[in-house]
DNA sequence: ATATTACCCTGGAGGC
DNA sequence: TGCCTCCAGGGTAATA
């Protein structure tokens, strides 16, 4: 599933078998994504060439430069990855969409519940208005307990959700809001408007915390998944609440809790977070 | 305005 | 073994 540090290792991973090179076909298997591939696709792309790969909360911005620049917004979804293969390497179920480069490399998205997406973006990206209305990155300094605190006031919805909300801080779901919840100790439930400043401090912190280890337990991870032969489970050992309902806290022993807040799963330990 | 709910989709898990 | 239901996930739109 991928998160920030999934979608960041990925852009990692790929971009120096991709940047600056030129695609010279387009293969589109499965066109009804989230979003429907744009019709003319195909013909925009062929004979671009990728300019440097960037991200922007889980979004992956691939530029291409040409007659007709742009760049594709390409969102991974839940079940998606890219991974690099090779001209004659035969794709296998959920493998969507091929970008074959000039090399005979080819980017090949992969995902089977086809929660992503590829769109084409013609103008600036800040055009878009799901780039435009998206918060702060998580690792930047305008992220900080200050901005948590500042946009909770008056909020009664519990904290999960809210540090959840894209246009409050990018790139925290809902594996990484549970976990930084546990390392701050700060209950879920709770309404995010009465929380004091110094426990926001220690959330921004906890979650900037998270992420960086993640992203590096991904990195790992990552070698093997563009290559092809690895598979999730990354961060898995590191989890301290998330998935871990009924087992015992790793600090005290209790069992954890599980609550649903916003549709989602929600585990804490009821004694270390309050 | 904020808060809540439904929906998009597939596969894996668990119950029977 | 197979059928059924439920759940997972991010983001957007619709509704309360």
């Amino acid at each position: 599933m991928p998160e920030l540090p999934e979608v960041e290792t990925t852009r990692r991973g790929i971009a120096p078998h991709v940047e600056g090179r030129v695609i010279t076909e387009v293969i589109v298997r499965q066109a009804r994504l989230r979003v429907p591939v744009p019709a003319d696709l195909v013909e925009r792309l062929v004979g671009a060439r990728i300019g440097t790969l960037a991200r922007r909360a889980k979004y992956l911005l691939v530029p291409l430069e040409g007659e007709a620049p742009g760049t594709l917004l390409w969102h991974l979804g839940m079940s998606g990855s890219l991974r690099l293969t090779r001209l004659g390497e035969l794709p296998k179920k959920h493998d969507h969409l091929d970008l074959v480069l000039g090399d005979g490399a080819i980017l090949r998205y992969h995902d089977p519940r086809r929660f992503g997406f590829v769109d084409w973006l013609a103008g600036s990206t800040q055009q878009d208005a799901r780039l435009a209305r998206l918060g702060p990155e998580p690792l930047s300094p305008a992220f900080d307990g200050e901005r948590l605190h500042r946009l909770s006031r008056g909020r009664r919805l519990a904290v999960k959700p809210f540090l959840m909300d894209n246009a409050v801080v990018v790139g925290v779901g809902n594996i990484y809001a549970a976990e930084a919840l546990f390392l701050a100790g700060i209950d879920p439930r709770r309404a995010a408007g009465r929380i004091s400043r110094g426990r926001y401090d220690r959330l921004a912190r906890a979650v900037r915390e998270v992420l960086v280890a993640a992203i590096t337990q991904g990195g790992t991870t990552l070698r093997d998944f563009v290559g092809g032969t690895g598979e999730p489970g990354y961060f898995k050992q590191r989890l301290n609440v998330y998935g871990r309902d009924g087992e015992p806290c790793r600090r005290c022993g209790a069992e954890l809790r599980l609550v649903t807040l916003g549709q989602r799963a929600s585990v804490f330990c009821g004694h270390c977070q309050t």
